[in-house]
DNA sequence: CTTGAGAGCTTGAACGCTCAACTGTTGCTC
DNA sequence: GAGCAACAGTTGAGCGTTCAAGCTCTCAAG
């Protein structure tokens, strides 16, 4: 029960890194998502989709690049711009490059929706994460994060691209 | 766009970190659940809920507090329990103590399904996280993790609790 | 006792994601 | 320029979670 090293098993150190990583990742979502849900009625993931939208020029992404940028599906953005176009915060335009794609783009009323709501989330990510760590400890989780993402298939864009 | 201190904003730096925090474990879950649904058949959040009941005493667990030990919600639990109770994992047993309560028993079924299954997680967790780390890299990601948890609701019985 | 507040758990519907087809377009090759 | 593999995106069914009721049982007070 001490100190095993067979490949087979997680040490208890590495036991209790596994668990404070999920659980307190998972704790932080939730808890995020759910004051999302709550204060702006944004279906989980919502939130993310508007910040990737008003960061693109013109505002504007193919359906592709939102699924990469997102880290899911195809299939998952075509529903969740499908919801996004009932509320009236998204636009859907054809891609004049290339006749099988389509443009998401983010309304004026879908960049209300992501102002009235950027606030209310930084005030919950300071008071349930930052206001905790240190600016060192801050340094090192992201430092270590990246270099998690480094390691993971798909993690790549993320991290270390001079457009972040 | 360099050194904003306003609370209503996150500095360059802030949001690095949140976004490598964020992807990297949203990455890592979703790598690690694929993986057991596809090699286990396993839905997600099946396994840690195997886990759970294998760690304690007499493999059985009160609904409540296996809702709590996943941190998520008795409705969840009752649908989930109900699955592993039809894939012949789990059995259910009237509690002695409170007529209201109910038992979830792991079978000896349910604990091979756990013992054939964890290699192939712990393989998984060594490839994608603890390969890319040094021992000082996870002992910090713990101890940060660790102490994102103590200010999260919910969140004090995870670390520092002696039965881990 | 009996009454009432609250705990423990379940139920069923709504909702979002996943997965496996499927449609239409592009671009390469012969 | 005809054929064909790969790409971009959609569709619909299946499934697990969430949320709001609802039901049974407990416990303490009167």
């Amino acid at each position: 029960m001490a100190t095993a090293t067979s490949p087979q098993l997680l040490t208890a150190e590495e036991q209790a890194t596994w668990r404070a990583f999920a659980r307190s990742s998972r704790l932080l979502f939730t808890q995020l998502e759910r004051d999302l849900s709550r204060d702006a009625g944004m279906a989980p993931g919502t939130y993310e989709l508007l910040v990737i939208l008003s960061e693109s020029p013109a505002r504007a992404m193919r359906m592709n690049e939102l699924a990469e940028a997102t880290l899911t599906s195809p299939s998952r953005i075509t529903h969740a711009v499908e919801r996004l176009v009932d509320l009236g915060w998204v636009e859907r335009a054809t891609c004049p490059s290339d006749r099988r794609g389509w443009l998401a783009v983010l309304t004026d009323a879908g960049q209300g929706a992501l102002a009235a709501t950027a606030p209310r989330l930084i005030e919950g990510l300071r008071a349930h994460l930052f206001d905790g760590l240190s600016k060192d400890d801050a340094a090192e989780l992201r430092r270590i994060c990246e270099a998690i993402l480094a390691r993971l298939p798909g993690g790549a864009a993320a991290g270390g691209c001079p457009g972040a």
